[in-house]
DNA sequence: CGATTTTTTGAATCATATCAACGTACGTGG
DNA sequence: CCACGTACGTTGATATGATTCAAAAAATCG
């Protein structure tokens, strides 16, 4: 169960994990099963956990005032699930996290994640290595938000993230992109007769 | 000249530099001077080095095919500037960073950096801080692009970033906000009638 | 298979961009 | 210290991209 962690560490430190910190790092990762539909975090709750996600795949989203969704973020196999904003100061979180697959999670407390990096040199550098992609993928994303036609930042998703198009519903890709599900399937209908 | 930057490093880490840690760090940060309109990095460039904000401010932005410049973000003192994407993968930046007032910075090389962080705990424990921070930042900016009006983007950042109304032009807080000027100034009269 | 969800299409509407013109502020060299 | 040039902000008219609402078609699920 733990395997597909212990290799996502060795590949992001790129260092070998001793037998030792093997026992260590599965002592403070929990198991957990969620199937499609049900929920890693609600809003309102505080986001206690961060979730490795061995199999299965999330959405984090909002809802607004007129009750539509936009997805902040997806999360697939070795991605990361948690609210930062949460996470980080201990505050009610404005964020659902649902799972959209029947999911296999590794769960680590708040807590238990600071001792791990001060007690584990490749867990913490995992962390950093992790903390450097998802700064330059949400840079890279603000740049397409601010700057880029619906069109375009469509065209750029397909270009980066082609299994989002495999593993995720159409309207869920819009909201996902900023759109509405109505003008991305124009969009689509569009480049097809290029 | 370095005395801002201990200081941030303390109030991050919350805990005090030793005079030996304060001179390790002092060695490796060169102080640099750049005059308003000045560039730290230019489009094509490899972002060598990150730096500090002494006192002045910046702003990270790229040019479209139009011509067009989108803000990414802005620098103030006690911030960083580099290019996320560029420093980790070592490629040609997209972006332009350029100082909007005479600026004092003090610089430090990407090898350099990762040698202080693994020397200095502190240091360490400084990034580990500023990158949870950042994380925070910029999902909620996503948030707010993919899922805001201008009017409510604009809104954030009155209450989020009061400063950069005082220290940054309205067409710069526009490209910022992912709107044209003038739909910017249209935003703010229709605020003034409220 | 029926029921529900997702995608597509059309028409009307809204938000924002674009282009052009004008007024204002600003800083820079003479 | 003034005058000029450049940058900045505002306003109006028009164009465009995207949303909304409604309905039908297609796909998926139990």
């Amino acid at each position: 169960m733990h395997e597909p962690l212990f290799e996502y560490i060795e590949a992001k430190s790129e260092l070998k994990l001793t037998d030792e910190e093997r026992l260590l790092i599965k002592s403070k990762f929990q198991p957990k099963r969620l199937r499609k539909r049900q929920y890693f975090l609600q809003e309102g709750d505080v986001s206690k956990y961060v979730a490795f996600i061995v199999k299965g795949s999330a959405r984090m989203f909002s809802v607004d005032d007129k009750g539509h969704e936009h997805i902040i973020r997806f999360g697939l196999e070795s991605w990361w699930l948690n609210d930062a904003e949460s996470f980080i100061s201990l505050t009610p979180s404005r964020y659902n996290i649902e799972m959209l697959e029947d999911s296999e999670l590794l769960i680590i407390s708040v807590a238990d994640a600071y001792e791990l990096r001060d007690k584990s040199r490749l867990f913490d550098l995992t962390i950093k290595a992790m903390d450097k992609q998802a700064s330059m993928a949400t840079q890279r994303r603000i740049h397409a938000a601010i700057s880029m036609t619906g069109e375009e930042r469509y065209d750029e998703l397909v270009n980066t993230y082609p299994q989002f198009l495999q593993r995720f519903p159409q309207n869920m890709i819009a909201s996902y992109l900023g759109l509405s599900p109505e003008t991305l399937s124009r969009i689509r209908k569009n480049l097809m007769s290029k």
